[in-house]
DNA sequence: TTCCTTCTCCGTCCCGAGACTGATATTTTG
DNA sequence: CAAAATATCAGTCTCGGGACGGAGAAGGAA
């Protein structure tokens, strides 16, 4: 073996750091510069460390893992993210590659099967949980997933208001434009989404979780 | 110090349980009885086991965490079960209470603080997150429960049919009733669950699963 | 019985929602 | 660069939603 590989943790959980570094430091491959327990102090600390992966959780407080990961790949581009995390919703999934995750494993994932992930990351081969993946197949099979991925970005903004129960007026003063534009936006939501009018947009995007 | 506190760690992810079990171990006055991943493993577990303090995440694949802890109490009425969880909704704290559930601490609480709570349920002293001991008042301060629960029966019907994103006319349809007793009945249904229009009422019926 | 609640329905009135057409500026893409 | 997508806004028109007041019938409780 030559030199170990360089690891950062980035998890908000307490435990969860304890546990990852106790069993990866058992490993003599692995050497664990650092942690954090956010992405805002991941990327603060990875201004002065270079880690060869990372393995970082997305759901955090302070600045989750999807702009983190975002920010980490502008400093340290060939630095491979490892998205460790609980669920796999598509909200979740989607943004983190596309934000530039390496691989993405579920924290049900066994001790081996993590140290496994780590060490296929750093010879380059990318690991994606199976349920995860059959989620991407299904997007690149023509399947195109939800109908409100091919909503523009500023629609997907005011759908998340009308899950809010927000009223067109309230819709444009938040958003700083007109009420005739947020109409606009509402009619090309409701043909987009197929739906027939604001209230089952709204419970449309309460069962998708976009808004809170 | 006389004999340790016997502990039994319930979690799906080996990581979690590996952070805690590494660290509790460092502390003679526990001692880790053993170990579960899921629900149904720790009541089949604990049937020759009789830990004083369990730590019981409540979102798992076999046999979440409310069931399990319903059925450790029947078996084990003196432990105590620490709930260890990474979110507070509602739908989670409430039920996990009523389950028998002792104390109440987030995943994102230190290793000092677990174990803290640890010692007090021992001692007889429940912890309760703040965020979750805020909610917990705000039900017994007379703000009894839900608002919807003063609906009348032919209120509670309307109200899960908007939720379904139903127009007037087709609830009427669908109840038999004429679009004018919808109408009346939508009324009393805004007005009782003080939201200004359908669409907040369907995202209340939603949020409370009235409407599947 | 009387009172109260609930469910039913009517009419009127107003306003927000949504469809449709059309237009302009900006950005993105080929 | 030209073409397409996006974001902005205007005007008009229609319709359903919701407020408000009133009212009759049925059933339970005091």
């Amino acid at each position: 073996m030559t030199e170990p590989i360089k690891l950062f943790l980035v998890d908000d959980h307490e435990m969860v750091r304890r546990g990852l570094s106790s069993y990866l430091m058992t490993d003599p491959s692995f050497e664990i510069l650092g942690e954090a327990s956010s992405g805002n102090e991941a990327v603060k600390a990875l201004k002065e460390l270079d880690p060869d992966v990372i393995l970082m959780d997305l759901i955090m407080e302070n600045g989750n893992g999807i702009e983190a990961t975002k920010e980490i790949i502008q400093i340290h581009p060939d630095c491979k993210i490892i998205i460790l995390t609980s669920f796999y919703d598509d909200e979740q999934v989607f943004p983190a590659i596309e934000a530039g995750a390496f691989s993405y494993v579920l924290k049900t994932a066994s001790a081996d099967e993590i140290s496994d992930t780590i060490k296929k990351a750093y010879a380059g081969e990318s690991v994606i949980e199976s349920k995860v993946a059959q989620k991407m197949m299904n997007r690149f099979r023509g399947n195109e997933s939800l109908p409100h991925h091919e909503l523009t970005r500023r629609e997907l903004e005011v759908l998340v208001l009308i899950g809010e129960g927000k009223t067109n007026q309230e819709i444009g003063e938040e958003l700083f434009i007109g009420i005739k534009t947020v109409k606009t936006h509402v009619s090309n939501i409701l043909s987009k989404l197929q739906v027939s009018d604001r209230t089952q947009a709204a419970i449309y995007a309460n069962r998708n979780k976009l808004s809170s």
